[in-house]
DNA sequence: GCAAAAGTGTTCTGTCTACACCCATGT
DNA sequence: ACATGGGTGTAGACAGAACACTTTTGC
């Protein structure tokens, strides 16, 4: 417990940012411009601030980025391997978003921009390992409860939903089932609004009713479950 | 990202470390000798040495306060909120341990004890806040898998198990349907051992095959649920 | 023989899965 | 009229919840 053990312990927060774009999940990756990893791809992160919890942090730091708030942010893990950071001991909580496509407003340049989770470039620091983590947390969110609705846009068909499922949970539904299910979770609202555009048969729109973001825990469940707890 | 942004926080590891003894859940608590919060109790933690990351340094705070190892570990959630810690900024990364009453060789002392649960004295920084999300994360984890034998003794009843099992989730269970839940869980093992002692009919005696522990993820499921991915 | 805990099955209900056809629109 | 995606229901399997009596032992 010696002071020395300690004062050169740093902590950062990284923030994995994902996004549905192209009909693929995607993540904001910067790339580094400085050593280490001078050249490679990372997550959004720095430091915390004196006067900031993490989250607001996390927060923070999403701004910046993205400019963008309101949205699903949630503390992931905190990764602290000696060895994660080059000749320093760097300990970072890392976070992840789910933020909706047409919300951002950033440009995006060759330093700064979305890669496919499916295909990702080489990657600095455990920044690998931590966006594997956001996937998998992200997945297992998705199985209690809606999250995916914080990936699409304000109004959205259900044949978007379940697109947006498929491409997190890496496999295809069966649409009856998943529109049964969807059409019983608590917070969906059926619109008197269609798709007009497209050439095809209009689809009814549907939106979530807002409801509290709590980092901590899940976001809300299905009528049934709650019901099952009555 | 200035560094005088940074220079002044310091990070621990605290580790709420409970078990089973006379009948209830207890954490084990230290009270402090020194400010901030002198007098009061708070879980064991302390500094993260420079050659070790973060399960290690919970481990050996673990093993340091209980002489325990091989248990169940798994990092809660980190607490950075700026006045958490007075006159300092330190964020703490906190974990939770689940160990067996009889492996525990410490000798409490008017410092160091035991305390129910359900009747936390007067706690430091915001320890209150860390050991009931522990509480709520081992419910979480107790419904997914049976964990609770972290805290049995290697042979147990099933009678036992189930005790473990309702004074951590604070309700009452059916019997049959614990049991027969309890004997579909693969890892457990029933012996041809009885108990002997009591003035009541013996109990059959069970114990879990020893599965390898993974802090970042559940242990293990059901053959129920093993069978209906297949 | 009785007190006390151990042990044991069935029914009901609700959820999940699998599965195939008609509908509304634009061209 | 046809191509395209939107929209709908039912039957079987399975898991969870409710519920009461018999068995074995020590005293």
């Amino acid at each position: 417990m010696a002071f020395n053990e300690t004062k050169t312990h740093e902590i950062t927060v990284d923030v994995v940012i994902l996004t549905l774009k192209n009909h693929a999940l995607q993540v904001l990756l910067v790339k580094r411009r400085n050593e280490p990893f001078k050249g490679k791809w990372a997550s959004p992160g720095g430091y915390v601030r004196l006067s900031e919890n993490l989250d607001q942090a996390a927060l923070r730091l999403l701004k910046e980025r993205t400019n963008v708030d309101n949205i699903y942010l949630e503390q992931l893990y905190t990764f602290g391997n000696p060895l994660r950071y080059p000749n320093a001991r760097v300990i970072t909580c890392a976070y992840f978003a789910l933020v909706r496509a047409e919300d951002i407003n950033i440009i995006t340049t060759p330093e700064l921009g979305w890669h496919k989770v499916s295909d990702l470039p080489p990657l600095a620091f455990d920044h690998r390992e931590i966006i594997d983590y956001s996937l998998k947390r992200t997945r297992e969110r998705l199985e209690l409860c809606p999250v995916a609705y914080q990936l699409l846009n304000e109004k959205f068909t259900l044949t978007e939903m379940q697109k947006a499922y498929e491409l997190i949970m890496g496999k295809k539904l069966d649409k009856r089932n998943f529109r049964k299910k969807a059409l019983s979770t608590n917070g969906l609202s059926e619109l008197d609004e269609y798709t007009k555009s497209s050439s095809k048969r209009p689809a009814r729109l549907y939106k979530f009713e807002s409801i509290e973001l709590n980092s901590k825990r899940a976001l809300f469940i299905s009528k049934a479950k709650q019901l099952r707890k009555a």
